[in-house]
DNA sequence: TTGATAGGCAAGTGAAAACTTGCCTATCCT
DNA sequence: AGGATAGGCAAGTTTTCACTTGCCTATCAA
């Protein structure tokens, strides 16, 4: 659905997951951890990580991989590229009850 | 800030009024509130039609212009635009660091 | 000018979402 | 084997957000 997507864009902190994903594909939870930590002063736990990613999976933006104990992040633009297009009117100058 | 423009697209009412707009713009808070209702069975007060619609004008995506009584919202989706630029990566299997 | 229409402001409520804490499992290294 | 590392599950808490209720202002029409 429409709905995960753009509930999983609504907070900033994915958002920030998605721009360091965008810097690096293939993190690890520890990995994106510390980036949120050291190069965006956000102060929050391991598993409030890791519970924004299971939402960022769940909206399609983020492919996991499993590696022994690692598991990597990989981001999926896909998703995106369908937003605008849903208001992308044809017309919206006129009124849709003169189409039938 | 970018913050305004995904947090009212975080919400199905706020996106079912978008909709609206691109099918007919320059419609009126009663004449939104009508169409809710009828076409999309959402039993919601005028109040909550109105302060979705001060969300989405806060985003830049509704524009209001005033004539007498009457308040036309109009749809602009030049912020739509700009969403799926930020995550498209120049190169994302590269990591950053070796990037001076 | 009075009533009806279109909209606005502000406080209150209830539900969802972000975040934490505590414990548990799996894999790797020595 | 045993400690250390990477991650997961399942409460609980706090904050945010959607929505309502009640009243108030402005414009228009009779």
């Amino acid at each position: 659905m429409a709905d995960d997507l753009f509930k999983a864009l609504a907070d900033p902190t994915r958002r920030t997951i998605l721009d360091e994903l965008t810097l690096k594909s293939g993190q690890t939870l520890f990995e994106i951890c510390s980036r949120l930590s050291m190069k965006h002063q956000l102060g929050i736990s391991r598993q409030g990580v890791s519970q924004h990613l299971a939402v960022l999976e769940a909206a399609g933006l983020v492919e996991t991989r499993r590696e022994g104990r690692y598991k990597f992040h990989d981001l999926n633009t896909a998703p995106l590229r369908r937003i605008a297009d849903r208001w992308l009117a044809p017309d919206a100058s006129r009124p849709e009850e003169n189409t039938p």
